[in-house]
DNA sequence: CGTCATCTTGAGGAGTGTCAATAACTGTGG
DNA sequence: CCACAGTTATTGACACTCCTCAAGATGACG
């Protein structure tokens, strides 16, 4: 593997980061302070980011491109944990452990461009900055949510209710239009993100237009949400705040609004 | 249910609290000043301490007993997240969520005495202290790393090798004597925390002599740790950094030496 | 010694993993 | 534009694990 060149941040890349999350609430002059640490690498399709048992150096934010954290078993089988995409950063929990080392895999899916600080700088914005450090807090709490919320699901759902709700997450992330869309990733990636193997997730698409989803080749169409809501939504113990949920829905509102006023120009 | 009294805590529930990880790194001082707005409240045997939906006030510190964090799916599923023991904490997460509701419930499971703080007391700790933010830091990412390990080990262990994964931590948690040492909570909520049925705990136990653990009535037996090593925790992808395990097999060798020397006395 | 809660054991079935063969897609070069 | 190889996805058959329902057994406690 080449020696991957680390350069400072380009004017477009420092503006993307400057809008994360992580930095709401610092002034332009923190932010500018924060940022002057930062280096941005670009990495491969399946080009590894870093390795399980590697001593744990950065911390990463993805700027473009998607990203698969994965950990592999001693058996081989390998687990997908968690699917960046741009604005997505990792790392920070794996930080605050002080173990040193990390716990998982992360490579590039089709390519990424990725910013890293090194760890004493979080570190260290963390203990100087207070507003930083809230940022943090919040941050790895909602991750953490998110990882539980996971792992209830895997142990209440079905294979067809797993990935129609992820389908749905999918279209949310994206902003894709619920009427028709087509996967960013892999079919398999999805299956491994959902804990399952490809031949079950493949078994689980003619299952899903019983609950209003009918997915041809990489096209993902919803086209009955009350189904959706009755065989997977309204199992789900987080369906009230759910914000895939309100996304999908909500943007299936706008389409159809889009459409009717197409309609009345015609 | 009636209402409860919240009293300040006594020398020793404060002093017990001092002592956790929270807390550390702090002058007496902060952690007097800190203390102060802690309240204690005691639980009788399958009280409940707060509802998924309610809203959420406090953060909660048990002083002693135990306490069960569940979930409930619509379907009346009951999930155990979490049992907490003395010197753990709840709601930490859910605070920094910033969302205002709690998303489990949680109830002693045979009496607990809870030592509860207002959360906007935690906000403001975090603002303030910055040794007490990275101390919450810590905490939250360790905790979010265990939830995440947990998850893994759904995935990949069978039924008989969560049990035998979970009979390990328990052994370590309580300090117990791996060549004997009595289940200090039922087997259903063992199962229950593992995700399982009653049914498929109850046929795991036999199975798990194969792996080195014999386990009659309430009582629990390490007998063979090679055979533990190979059928558990080698197909461990943590195994390494599994503090539980490293436990166990130091107290095995604390009490083989003391047999040792017992035997020498006589 | 009976009662209640907790746990064990049995039989049957649903769901997912595994192995294997086939099909569809993607990109390359003639 | 088509043929080809390589990747990615689908489909089938079968085994295995765990869940479900149901009936007993064991234990704790008055």
């Amino acid at each position: 593997m080449s020696q991957k060149a680390s350069l400072k941040p380009s004017e477009s890349e420092s503006d993307f980061i400057r809008g994360i999350p992580l930095f709401s609430g610092l002034s332009q002059e923190e932010k500018d302070s924060l940022l002057k640490d930062g280096r941005v690498t670009s990495y491969q399709r399946r080009q590894t980011i870093f390795r399980q048992g590697d001593s744990l150096q950065n911390l990463y934010i993805v700027c473009s491109g998607i990203v698969q954290i994965y950990r592999s078993t001693p058996e081989g089988r390998e687990v997908t944990l968690d699917i960046l995409i741009g604005g997505d950063m990792t790392c920070t929990r794996e930080i605050f452990e002080l173990s040193g080392v990390h716990t998982a895999n992360a490579a590039a899916v089709n390519g990424a461009t990725i910013m890293s600080f090194p760890k004493v700088w979080l570190l260290d914005a963390a203990r100087k900055n207070s507003v930083f450090a809230l940022n943090l807090l919040s941050a790895i709490s909602r991750r953490a949510r998110m990882t539980e919320v996971d792992a209830e699901h895997q142990a209440t759902m079905s294979a067809p209710q797993l990935v129609a709700c992820f389908l749905q997450v999918l279209c949310a992330t994206y902003n894709f239009n619920p009427r028709g869309f087509d996967l960013p990733i892999s079919k398999s990636l999805i299956a491994s993100r959902l804990g399952m193997e490809l031949e079950t997730f493949s078994r689980a698409l003619p299952v899903l237009k019983k609950y209003g989803i009918t997915v041809r080749g990489k096209t993902v169409v919803f086209h009955d949400f009350p189904s959706l809501e009755e065989h997977v939504c309204g199992h789900c113990s987080v369906m009230d705040t759910c914000s895939a949920r309100k996304m999908v829905r909500q943007k299936r509102d706008e389409v159809r609004q889009l459409s009717r006023a197409e309609f009345q120009l015609v």
